[in-house]
DNA sequence: CTGAAAGCGCTTACAG
DNA sequence: CTGAAAGCGCTTACAG
């Protein structure tokens, strides 16, 4: 079923048929657009979108890009629940606007420009900032617009939705000094990472803001993974500091940090209050239900989205294109005061 | 840049350009190919899909189809990391491929076979088997090779990996069994699911080979979700049935088992021996982290697109395309012996 | 080994 | 209000 079945089967051009596909009803009349569309209907006639591709040089398609890893090409993105999530709710919006959605996992910069001139792609979503410098490179020659998470790149007209990842730090920090606490753990390996170094600003800062003192063997430089936690949590409990609060940056690696700090006969809380980062839906689940900071993972996927959307169809952004969400403590467990 | 740009740079005609692309490089001599391969590489050339999708009515394109739920459109399937985990491995065994992979979740049948049209794709993957019902009707009018996976339907060369419910559920009630447990819970609500039934199935074959009786109330009818794992946990306690072991067709069930009966007042797994299924990797963070049942997804998804590409490239699966696989049982610590 | 022609299904100016 | 022509970038027969 092509235009010119639907043309020959209404007896009018293809044109006429395109005009009324295309809702551009003032060029047609009344009665052929009827007859047009009860036939476009009986046949179940959708336009062939490669073909319009190719002459209007949009595609309605969006890529989503997002980094395999290049160390271990087992491991799988999608498995984080955080990239996962913003998926979820980037094509639902996407689609109702129309767009479809194409995604990719990326290990070369070649694997993304040959998307892009592949598909004419209309716009594309970085999920997440490991392909930063490459992007840098790259951001001159891609001409359409351009999404990205929490990116420290300064490129004109970039979409940049960023949390507020010095605040969260500071927030859970504080939650913890102003329950009593003084000799808090710092969770995390920053290096490399403009996130993470936020981060631990924020803990600095709220350090400072109470009077304490900062330590550096209070922090534990491991990475925000499960393994990472419990190596953390397994140290903090023979390394015998009195410390009493663990702050990190991701929920899997407070959930590390409990186990690790239980194996060395630490009780959670008692012993060690932990927070964590994400607010994932699995620290409903663990025991204590964990205390963590929330990204509000929905409104940052949404921004960025509408804001591209907006771009793709105007060639601009009416507000400015980089955008910080603030950031939320969630209460539950497992991090309790010590008055 | 497109074919006749390179054409012309080279002083050949498109023609012999495509040929080199394609690699039909016996209709070429070495020396021109070697200078349009120059050519290539020189302006970063790739060819424009749509283009080529156009004339060969292939477009290495495969859809990825989950279903939106209609009742609540604000949930989001990707949350589900069974599914988030299967995108992630078919995405890459595709793009392995040479094909592209678009997502795409789908309300009403029209938005199905809109797809098919408009992009033409090579292939479609059903992730989840809420759509059914509503395949069984279209499977006649759709061209492409089809893969989905648990699936009841018969259809002739449909795609169909599915795991060993029955044998699911039959290890985890065996397992049970075979420590001591007589009075075991079955906690899901099959009603509708052809999952959950042939899982049912199971947990009966299981008692009824140890001869033990199977008794209606025992039978926890909730959905197989969080909050009704927490009813059915807590009603399992105020019930005061004697009952020492609950089986469940869904580790985020039988993690609100677990917390369920807690708050009414067990101790698991002392009191209330749990095991899961799926295998999902937030039962390694639960306390205690908890006894599941395993299906391989990798496997899993990997079987259905390999099956998938091969019926893409020759029309049709040397080897039966439905396919069983097998499920084990993974011992962690949330069921325990009586003896 | 190389090329000129036709066509994939659509849309955009341009005439009438 | 309606239509014939040209073109998007590619590939597939078909000649030479």
């Amino acid at each position: 079923m092509t235009l010119k079945d639907i043309a020959e089967k209404a007896g009018v051009s293809m044109m006429t048929v395109s005009n009324v596909i295309n809702g551009k009803t003032g060029r047609v009349s009344p009665k052929t657009r009827d007859k047009v569309n009860r036939i476009i209907q009986e046949y179940g006639y959708t336009p062939n979108l490669n073909a319009r591709s190719l002459t209007n040089k949009v595609s309605n398609i969006v890529g989503l890009i997002i980094s395999a890893y290049e160390t271990n090409k087992d491991e799988n993105y999608l498995e984080n629940p955080y990239i996962s999530t913003m998926i979820g709710i980037i094509e639902r919006e996407l689609r109702q606007n129309g767009y479809y959605v194409m995604i990719r996992s990326v290990i070369k910069g070649t694997d993304l420009t040959e998307l892009l001139q592949n598909w004419n792609v209309d716009g594309i979503i970085f999920l997440d900032p490991a392909h930063q410098t490459a992007l840098g490179k790259l951001a001159s020659s891609i001409s359409c617009p351009v999404a990205v998470f929490d990116s420290n790149l300064e490129i004109d007209g970039l979409i940049n939705v960023c949390s507020n990842d010095r605040k969260g730090l500071y927030l859970s920090t504080k939650y913890m000094i102003n329950r009593g606490h003084s000799r808090i753990a710092f969770v995390a390996d920053c290096e490399g990472s403009h996130v993470l170094e936020q981060r631990f600003l924020g803990y600095r800062q709220a350090l400072e803001e109470s009077g304490l003192p900062f330590k550096p063997e209070f922090v534990y430089a491991y990475p925000p993974s499960y393994e990472g936690g419990l190596e953390a949590g397994k140290k903090i409990a023979s390394d015998c500091l009195g410390i009493t609060a663990a702050v990190t940056t991701a929920d899997i690696s407070a959930i590390g940090v409990m186990e690790g700090a239980r194996l060395g006969g630490y009780r959670i809380p008692i012993d060690l209050s932990v927070i964590g980062y994400d607010n994932l839906q699995l620290g409903q689940y663990t025991l204590p239900k964990l205390t963590t900071i929330s990204q509000n993972i929905p409104q940052k996927a949404l921004t960025a989205t509408s804001l591209l959307l907006e771009k793709i169809r105007t060639g601009t952004t009416s507000t400015p294109p980089h955008v910080v969400l603030d950031v939320e403590i969630v209460e539950r467990q497992s991090a309790i005061s010590l008055f």
